[in-house]
DNA sequence: ATGGATGCAAACCATTTGCAGTGTA
DNA sequence: TACACTGCAAATGGTTTGCATCCAT
């Protein structure tokens, strides 16, 4: 099951687009890579993605792989599924909650949802199986962290390849 | 800013009794390690723990600190915050929607739902900090797996401190 | 007393980085 | 042609594990 193929050759053109607007070189292994992930509906992690490529560039590397994804996360033209990046966090709170998080300074904290918890799921989830658990995470700036100005603005060009928490 | 004394008793009479029933040693390392979890609002990870316990155990080691921490997930007393212990996954979809995942295949799929948009956030959150994103995970068990039979119900006993997929 | 728990050190594994050669713009 | 990009190999960092010793039951 795949992206349809007009909605890749829109993701494709885009890529292209912000690339040479940002300086970018559109390689080879560039384009296969985005291709691969701006196809698939699995959400692949950079292990799959390079096995998904190997065959039509049997010379790419991994790290190769790595690279272009976190470019391509700086071009904002792919996200990473869930709050990954950092270390595994653990939660004494057993009773059914959602998580607030910090984008600055990590800070996490726990709050309940009346309405959340009887929300009622969409067709497609239905579709898929069936559900477990639920947890909706809510990403901002604490107030603290607003109080305090932003970092770095961060320009396009520089910081690019250089992975960054998410 | 800390768990009510009151709640943090609870959670630790709970400990007591889930480790003699299951077999497990109440050690000063393991009451400390947890005490510690239990009280905090952090959502500590197991770095912060090891720093947190220190100055009260000198010479607990950061490895006890792990297998604590994961023996108490394998016991139902705590939980991980998000869904780690994964590699990071990519994806291409740049609207907002969100994520169905099963527990068992790790099959990860998007779906959206208006109403989810829609739903004004508590004031808990609106205390906390400005909201930027908002990503609901729904874990269950996709259909294919369900027909599947279940792999194994593990017994509490020996797969204790063995560490698992989430 | 005794089997599970700890601390140490070494292993692991996903991911990142330095460097010299390569290819795009 | 110049400079960004790649591939290799080695480093990294969080986490896990083997083993001898220790201690809660």
């Amino acid at each position: 099951m795949n992206v349809d193929t007009r909605e890749v050759e829109r993701r494709l053109e885009k890529f292209k687009t912000s690339a040479r607007r940002s300086g970018v070189k559109l390689t080879h292994q560039r384009l296969e890579i985005f291709c691969e992930v701006a196809a698939s509906l699995d959400h692949p992690n950079a292990e799959s993605v390079y096995r998904a490529v190997q065959p039509r560039m049997p010379t790419v590397s991994l790290d190769t792989v790595y690279r272009t994804l976190w470019l391509l996360a700086d071009l904002g033209l792919v996200t990473t599924l869930g709050p990954r990046r950092e270390t595994v966090r653990f939660d004494a709170n057993l009773n059914h909650h959602h998580h607030y998080i910090c984008v600055r300074c990590g800070l996490a904290r726990d709050f309940d949802s009346a309405d959340l918890n009887t929300l009622r799921m969409p067709d497609t989830v239905k579709n898929l199986g069936s559900v477990v658990t639920t947890h909706l995470e809510v990403r901002g700036v604490c107030s603290r962290c607003a109080k305090t100005k932003e970092p770095r603005p961060r320009s396009p060009k520089k910081t690019l390849s250089k992975r960054r928490k998410i």
